[in-house]
Parts: structure tokens; C-alpha cells; sequence
DNA sequence: GCGAAGTTAGATAGATCGGTCTATATAGGA
DNA sequence: TCCTATATAGACCGATCTATCTAACTTCGC
């Protein structure tokens, strides 16, 4: 069964989105690289604004499902560790060219407050996710330990595409160890 | 006396580009806020390309400015903290809304190789900059302190226009001391 | 007062933008 | 078989995009 005309657009534009920008991306060139009508794109969303919404949508569900799963197969007390470890393969695989919700944020602010708010959401989420690992792994004590480790990993979305990525990976991953660490042994 | 045609280009185009992005401003706009007319424009930049690394260029020099001005009042021996203080003096005074060369890489990365090499030196710069300063501070034995404190960096530049900034930027603060403590007794 | 440089106003170009419309074709299920 | 949903091709809309051109107007040093 193939995909439906509906995913293959929002693959296509979520690709598109992703490496060429928002603005920079017409709704025609979405269609002919979707092998696709225009019609058929105004038959299954309202308007650009609605198709990058639904793209933002989707893919901070497979972001998160990703985690996720990770997380369930994590060792009880190395959540935090998981979930980092995680978020790098998450780079790692399809955020080589940086976040796409930071992207997002940059290019809406100022042009829809709803695009704006979603992509600022999946942020919230994302750090909401690191309080509650954080909290699991009996490391609440130390006060904005998951913000702090929430900063690193924005680092690593822009460090990737700057430096080597699995350096930049290493990085995170050693800064997150650092800061566990000490939290645990402030702890004491 | 004035800011000259040319200038005032350059003013209004650095806010419009930051606060809306580069391919959702248009010539038009630039011209209108600067209350000067487009063949203006084209008499001192060659096309809308050249005014953007024009915009690039003026304010990673004014940053650098920033950054060398309070290393050179820097207590020797803390001239990294020195520097990670600027640069949240920067974000704070300039930067609210995030990195605009983070932003112009998102949105030139497949339009222009120009400009996106241009906003990637501008961060290798800082990041070279980081290391003569760690190195500076005698630091250098922990390898790849300073890409790490870089990376940090970047997560502030993110994190400022997420989550309010004092406490962003105390974050950041508090990592850079806990690298560098980390460092500095690693050493011993 | 003169000349040169910079600026203005505004027309013009061709491309592209997001979005709508209609008429035709092609499916699959009842 | 017929009905409904979906897709196609392509014309069309007004707006906007970057860029160019010409002709008239300021400004200012000499």
C-alpha cells in the first residue's frame, strides 16, 4: 500500500521546510516534489500555515515517540542519561542541519503566533519530559538541573551543525555526565 | 549630523531581518522603514544578498567589539568567565529573540553558500575565541573545554528566547562555573 | 554659480507568491 | 451499476518579490 497523497505531502514538505526554510519554501514546489496536484494539498489543509502546523505536529509525535521508547528501555535511575542519549540519536538521524521548532520560532515569530506557540510548545515538552526524569532519577534536589541540562541540549541541536556531530555528541554527552555528577555529589 | 542613507540601510535592515527573518523581508519594506526610496538601496548594496552580509558583517564586528572590550578589563586568570559574561551581556542588550547567525545559517543554508559560510565563520570565531581565552586562563590541559563552554553558548542563545532570561542567563553562568571548577580540579 | 554625487519619484520588468475555480478523470464501495 | 470521494490539469486572481531604468531634484564643495 502506498503512502496516502496526504503523507507524501507532508514528508515532502516537512523536507523541504527543514532544509530550504518556511518562507523560502513555495507551496508549488512542495506539490511538484510530492509528485501531487495543488489542489490536492488545499483538499487535505486549509492553508500553508495549516500544512506547517501539521508538520511541525507529526514530527514532534515521532520526536517524542523516539524518546519514549527509549525511556521505557532505560535502567530505573539512569533515566536522564537515556533520554539525552536519545535526543543525540535523534540528531544524530534527522536534525543534522539543527532544530527545526527553533527554526520555526525564528521565522514565525513575528508572522503567526499560533506556528510560533506550537513550535514553542514542543520546547515545553521536551523540558517538561527532563524534569520529570530528572525528578524519577531521585535528582530533584538540585534546583533547574533539568533546565540547565535543557540548555545543553539546545547547544547540541546548534552544535551539530557546526562541529563534527559525533564530537558534538560526545560533548553533550560528557557536559550531561558532568552536571549529573555534581548534582549527585552536591547531594551529599 | 546624521546617519547617513547608507546606515540607516543597514540599521533597519538588522532589525527587520532579526525580528522577521531574511526571505519573509522584503526590499520594499526595508526602504520604507528606513524612509528612503529603493534605487537608495541599490546605490550602495548590489542586491538584497549584499545587504544581508553587509547586516552580518556590521554586527559580528560590534559583537567582537563587545567581547574584546571586557576581555581586555577581564581579571587575568578569569578571562573565560569574562567572556561568558559578555556574551550574556550581548544576548541580554541584543539578542533576546536568539542568534541571528544561527537564523541566517537555518535560512541560507541551501539559498546561499555565501552568507551561510559567512554566519558559520562568525561562529567559529567565537569559538576560537573561547579557546585563546581558556588557554589564556591555563586551562588548556582539560581538552575540549572550550568547545563544550561553546556549546553552552549556544544552548543560551536558544534558551533566552525560550525561557525568561535572567534565570537563562544564571543558567549559564552556573554551567560555565561548574565546567571550568570541573576542569580545574581535574588538573590537580 | 558650477558641477558632481547622491537622492527622489515612479514606471516597468518578469517571476513567484498563496489561493481559488472549473471541468474532467479515476477510483472503490454499496 | 451507479455514487461518492479523491485526484488531475490548468486557467486565473491579486499581491508581492527582486531588480532596473529614466528624469528631475537636492546638496555641497570648489
Amino acid at each position: 500500500m502506498p503512502a496516502s497523497k496526504r503523507d507524501q505531502l507532508l514528508a515532502t514538505a516537512e523536507r523541504l521546510f527543514y532544509e530550504q526554510g518556511f518562507h523560502a519554501t513555495g507551496i508549488d514546489r512542495i506539490v511538484a516534489a510530492a509528485g501531487v496536484v495543488r489542489m490536492t494539498l488545499y483538499n487535505h489543509f486549509a492553508s500553508k500555515e495549516a500544512l506547517v502546523a501539521a508538520v511541525l505536529t507529526a514530527r514532534h509525535r515521532r520526536f517524542i515517540a523516539s524518546l519514549e521508547a527509549a525511556m521505557a528501555a532505560a535502567v530505573p535511575g539512569q533515566e536522564t542519561l537515556a533520554l539525552i542519549e536519545a535526543h543525540g540519536d535523534w540528531l544524530r538521524s534527522h536534525s543534522q542541519h539543527g532544530c527545526i521548532m527553533a527554526k520555526a520560532m525564528g521565522e514565525f515569530a513575528e508572522h503567526s503566533a499560533e506556528l510560533h506557540a506550537l513550535a514553542a510548545a514542543a520546547k515545553a515538552d521536551l523540558l517538561a519530559r527532563l524534569e520529570a526524569a530528572v525528578a524519577r532519577d531521585g535528582l530533584n534536589h538540585s534546583p533547574g538541573l533539568a533546565r540547565r541540562l535543557f540548555m545543553v541540549l539546545e547547544g547540541s541541536n546548534t552544535a551539530v551543525a557546526l562541529l563534527d556531530t559525533a564530537t558534538a555528541l560526545a560533548d553533550t554527552r560528557e557536559l550531561a555526565d558532568t552536571l549529573i555528577t555534581t548534582a549527585r555529589s552536591d547531594a551529599r
